[in-house]
DNA sequence: TCTGGGATTGCGAACGGTTTTCAGTATGAT
DNA sequence: ATCATACTGAAAACCGTTCGCAATCCCAGA
């Protein structure tokens, strides 16, 4: 059966590899925002003798091809995503590392103005929010706020 | 003479060395993002026997004493600021590299509401917009301001 | 002013994530 | 099936950053 991602692979004319086939599957499967590391774990489960190179080729390969997309949450590694027509961005839970995606049409809006106003015309953006459940924040030992 | 960063160093009771000292006044003196390796570079200039290590090691001691702070810009380094009271956030000309900073209450305002429509708190965030200038950028001429 | 000992430094080695090299393998067009 | 070519696995190379260790420096105390 051929996932998504692999159909979208044949339509763009690449090479279909039991391996990439594997990863395809994947990262259909996949609705959180894995690292390759994570992928490849995945991935081993289906075919083990997939290495951890070829996932790292083949998601650049996914990438470049914009069937997937490149997260930089800040944590030093690289996380990936189904590449979506509208843009969103991610709240990620400090307590528990969840990620949550949003997007907001105003924010959008706000942020061209403000190229605008700076004399640019906005290419690429990113925002990340790191918070804490509301819920949880005033509890427990109230380790001191830090605005950053 | 003493550097800005030199006083808020020993105001926080850091022993002040050589290299701290030539470091604060690097940071004292940039008015821009610098890397490490060009933090490096300049305070090289000032003793050359300054190595890459103890400027290392140094940034993370201003950063964890909240003298200076990290940015990471997306380009697999990290760069610093001086510290500030205030949140602001980066755009960056990819033709240039220049990094133009920015504020704005509204924004600040909307990610606060948005956090907490969410169910969660705040403890830190970070926006990057990535443009080219309006009057390099092609026709659609909304907004012609020089801006080099 | 001199001293002692803990903090700091320079060097190189180690690190973690990622890319590349290279020889062997699999793919898809023929 | 065949063959040129693209792909793969394993290991080495890479790059920014951190660490281990012996030598050195700073500065409180004498």
């Amino acid at each position: 059966m051929t996932s998504r991602l692999e159909a979208l692979c044949m339509e763009k004319g690449l090479k279909m590899t039991g391996q990439r086939r594997v990863i395809s599957q994947v990262l259909s499967e996949a609705d959180d925002h894995p690292d390759v590391e994570e992928v490849h774990r995945r991935a081993a489960q289906i075919d083990p003798r997939i290495s951890i190179a070829t996932v790292y080729r083949t998601m650049r390969l996914l990438e470049d091809a914009q069937v997937i997309e490149r997260v930089d949450l800040g944590d030093g590694r690289a996380r990936y995503e189904e590449a979506t027509a509208d843009h969103h961005h991610h709240l990620i839970d400090t307590r528990t590392g969840r990620i949550i995606e949003f997007a907001s049409p105003e924010l959008e809006a706000m942020k061209e103005r403000i190229a605008r106003e700076l004399g640019y015309k906005i290419v690429g953006h990113r925002l990340e929010i790191y918070g804490v459940p509301l819920d949880e924040a005033g509890e427990d030992g109230r380790d001191e706020e830090e605005r950053s």
